[in-house]
RNA sequence: GGCGGCAUACCCAAGUGGCUAAGGGGACGGUCUGCAAAACCGUUAUGCGGGAGUUCGAAUCUCCCUGCCGCCUCCA
């Protein structure tokens, strides 16, 4: 498995700290509003680099931190007039809520930053002690001075930051790019106690505290979107090295942007959509889908066209989910065929194909390729077979399952199983209603089929489609389901 | 000003030296169907922004040009 390391700028073999064991760290967000597509992106990406991992067989420790105290949430919660950790916690609420929507687990650790003040605080000591941060008026700064590999990651120097780039003026700091580790309180702040009187951490030392202490010096990936790379990126190395004197993370890994008319969406351009909007037009595995169809180091384009396009190609996988499932619960039998064997060692070659995409660097958008050929392979065997191979049948179910175990695109059973119901409400009360009324309408239909009246049948038929229910006609009889 | 990235069909997109340039969406034709839908089969880039070069051979490497974008400041 190779991946692509920001800090070399090459692919490089995946060989993990420990063997079998994978530790990563991804930043998580600024809990001061409701999370946009663009925070979503490495959210997706990384929930499946994770579940890959975890396909391959490693025991994947996955830490991503909320950033609960910071300018921002404390400017929010004045202009809201709130309690700025209220309001932060308020958010760490919706943010778990978009999250699992679009079918992302939960890290094994969510830690916060105000529930590490001690070992923020411990942190800056050690800094301190070492002569790589020094104190001024109630502030911390790191002293970038003192460490000579700073902008390795960002592939700058400081003499090249410094030209030409607009830094504030701030004299209490040795060096322009020195950056805060502890900022004193201002009246009214929430603050905490610490040996430099009360305050905060500064945005930086909590990545490198709260990493340090669930995952160790040297763990093995360290992700985050591409903006993250300077200033927050480099300086996490900087901290994390100063402190331990070993090498901070292993691997880099930074996703590309999404872009709104082919500019970068932010919060700061105010040209962001956010998550719970675009979902009240699509379905999130639908946004999943559109997400991981382009490789993350890509930019990505939002736009609604885009989208429902993705969400056709992943209907294409769900239509074909559904015929497996069908044939799974129809006549099988047991003895193979050439076309048997022939199918199944396809099945093994598209298996392989997957994991040369997802080795190659998380290549999402070729093994989402892999997934149509699987359907296209499933298809077209279950054209031909009126009654399929039990074996090939469990092999191309098993094979779905597995793809989508790494990918998400599908909600998952008990057993792993892929659940295809996105009825309207097929989990609330009022769905067996709803489904009860639909049938009765489709045995209505049925009989209108059977004297010929085309014009009731196809009324029934134009009518539930407004509805949002598609009704197909098979051998089998009709059957329906919501369109996503 | 400094540093970096991108440009593949109508749209999205994989492909970083070598079989006929993946896959999806769309469109068109066929099979199936009462008609559809879904599915299947077929068609849809002699060409990969433009130009020059290296090479037996380049979308892939080099140079120039054009266009777009990002970082250097909070940002996923």
């Amino acid at each position: 498995m190779e991946i692509y390391n920001t800090l070399t700028r090459k692919k490089e073999k995946f060989i993990p700290r420990e063997p079998g064991k994978v530790s990563m760290y991804v930043c998580g967000p600024t809990t001061y509003n409701y999370i946009h597509i663009g925070n979503a992106r490495p959210l997706v990406f990384f929930d499946t680099v994770r579940r890959y991992l975890q396909y391959k067989g490693y025991q994947v420790t996955y830490v991503q931190n909320f950033t609960d105290i910071d300018d921002k949430i404390i400017n929010r919660a004045a202009e809201e007039g709130e309690d700025p950790l209220e309001l932060s916690r308020r958010y760490v609420a919706e943010y778990f809520r978009d999250a699992d929507a679009l079918n992302v687990r939960r890290a094994d650790i969510h830690p916060k930053v105000t529930e590490h003040m001690e070992d923020i605080i411990g942190l800056v000591k050690v800094l301190i002690d070492k002569g790589a941060a020094y104190a001024v008026d109630g502030d911390v700064y790191f002293d970038i001075s003192s460490f000579p590999a700073y902008g390795k990651l960002s592939r700058r120097s400081p003499d090249e930051m410094l030209a030409g780039a607009r830094v504030e003026v701030n004299p209490r700091k040795k060096n322009p790019l020195d950056f805060a580790l502890w900022k004193a309180a201002r009246p009214g702040e929430p603050s905490w106690p610490s040996p430099w009187g009360p305050g905060r951490p500064g945005w930086h030392i909590e990545c490198s505290a709260m990493s340090l202490k669930y995952l160790g010096a040297n763990f093995d990936i360290h992700g985050g979107g591409m903006d993250l790379i300077f200033p927050h990126h480099e300086n996490e190395i900087a901290q994390s090295e100063a402190a331990t004197g070993q090498p901070f993370v292993r691997y880099w890994m930074h996703n590309g942007f999404i872009t709104v008319n082919q500019e970068k969406m932010s919060k700061s351009l105010g040209n962001f959509f956010l998550v719970r909007d675009v979902l009240k037009k699509f379905s999130p595995l639908v946004v999943r889908f559109f997400l991981l169809s382009t490789h993350y180091r890509s930019p990505l384009d939002f736009d609604d066209e885009k989208v429902e396009s993705a969400g056709r190609g992943r209907e294409r996988l769900k239509n074909s989910l559904q015929l497996v499932g069908e044939a799974l619960r129809g006549q099988q039998r047991t003895e193979m065929t050439d076309r048997d064997r022939d199918c199944l060692a396809r099945l093994e070659t598209l298996r392989r194909q997957f994991e040369g995409a997802m080795d190659d660097d998380f290549n999402t958008a070729l093994a989402l390729s892999y997934c149509f050929e699987l359907a296209r392979e499933a298809n077209s065997y279950l054209q031909e077979e009126t009654a399929p191979a039990r074996d090939v049948l469990a092999k191309i179910s098993g094979l779905f399952a597995d793809f989508n175990e790494v990918l998400g695109l599908f909600k998952t059973g008990a057993q792993g199983e892929i659940v295809l119901a996105e009825r309207p409400g097929a989990d609330a009360e009022a769905g067996e209603l709803v489904q009860s009324l639909i049938e009765l309408l489709l045995q209505v239909r049925q009989e209108a089929r059977a004297k010929k009246d085309w014009t009731t049948a196809d009324r029934i038929r134009d009518g539930l489609k407004g509805l949002g229910i598609v009704i197909e006609d098979t051998p089998q009889g009709p059957r329906w389901k919501s369109r996503g």
